[in-house]
DNA sequence: GTAAAAATCCGTGAAAATACTGACGTGCAC
DNA sequence: GTGCACGTCAGTATTTTCACGGATTTTTAC
């Protein structure tokens, strides 16, 4: 009874890399690479695996989106991210929506084979840092950055350098308008001035980098 | 007679990636793996690899630094770099500074081996996006980002959400000085607005992101 | 059908950033 | 010994952002 495993990364090496490494385990079948959410979402439809292995930041949707497509309409597949970040804000999305586990890029090659294995049995696995991040967002109380479509909206056009009178004529809204979901922007990713708000992006996969 | 390669990248995974891509080949031998830029420069006093494969972003310096580096202590080692930019300016830098090749990592899987190839017998090898970034920069006459000490000193500050004022305090300057230096990312970074310098310091790799 | 959340809008005022133009000293290279 | 890059500073003016403290309407959820 094997781990039947999907792998979605948009650097094809990481794929091969991934599998390399999952290779070595007689229990684990990877059964697909994809490199796109789209495709991985179609992919999921007609395959059936028991994992999905997946990059946070995947071009076109947010590792957040496609784990809420995932969990919407295949319940049964286990979702493990694989992520560079470990911002509070960022984890604590994952775990809020559902995944399964969580671990660093950087400590992938040790750890992704022990965290299939305990996802496999139903069970959760989060890289140490992950953990300290989610009991650090949970002691401050300060992990809400949700934001609403509209904001995220603004804060995209914010990162293409459109001032907020451009980005009210964009959106054929008042200036005042876009003033407001600034400052709940700034309030809600606890910025300062514009420079967190593009942080904020960078760092939470709002843009693809 | 095979090429040595040593792999410098800080995601473990990465590096058994790439690995697991170059056993394919007989002709290479991968003599190292290092995961931070600094354990890469003692490694190249003692081992003596053919070719470097470097990330573009490491943690504690940037490639382009880690690359003159090799170049002016280990001037017959060539260096590859792996990275997930293909901007222009960055490209250029590493073209200058005397990379040896330049691949993107979401085509390493396929190029990679290439591109060793091609290295090993003395040629460079970039990939099409990368060339395509070359000329456009040639072009465009665009491409000059040499950000000074200071400037690249007072963008790291604004990144921190800092006002020019606070910099100025900071680095105990006239708020001036520090507009001026403002004035001059700008133009440099052919940017519009803060939002610019903050989004050139995270694909630059100034930021350690 | 009602309560909550989201999106829309407004005024005032201060702070910060950008545009424009110009200048001065220092050190380094050719 | 003369450019030239770099870092430093100034004045003036305008635009943009941010901080208050509201308000209304639309949408969503139960």
């Amino acid at each position: 009874m094997k781990a039947r495993i999907l792998i979605a990364d948009d650097h094809e090496i990481m794929l091969d890399g991934i599998e390399a490494l999952l290779a070595q385990n007689e229990d684990i079948e990877v059964v697909g690479k994809v490199s796109d959410a789209c495709y991985c979402l179609s992919y999921l439809c007609t395959q059936k695996p028991d994992i999905l292995i997946t990059d946070y930041n995947m071009p076109g949707m947010t590792g957040l989106q496609l784990l809420k497509e995932v969990k919407q309409n295949h319940p049964a597949v286990k979702v493990l991210f694989l992520s560079m970040h470990d911002e509070s804000n960022i984890v604590q999305d994952a775990v809020m929506a559902g995944a399964d586990g969580y671990i660093l890029k950087k400590y992938a090659a040790r750890e992704i084979m022990r965290a299939i294995t305990i996802i496999a049995e139903g069970g959760q696995y989060w890289s140490p840092e992950v953990s300290k991040a989610l009991t650090r967002g949970m002691v401050k109380e300060e992990a809400e950055p949700d934001l609403t479509g509209r904001e995220i909206e603004i804060l995209k056009l914010l990162v293409r350098e459109l001032t907020s009178k451009e980005i009210a004529e964009t959106l054929f809204v008042s200036e005042r308008t876009v003033e407001t979901h600034r400052k709940n922007l700034l309030r809600k990713t606890n910025s300062k001035n514009t420079v967190g708000l593009v942080k904020y992006a960078y760092t939470s996969g709002i843009v693809v980098d």
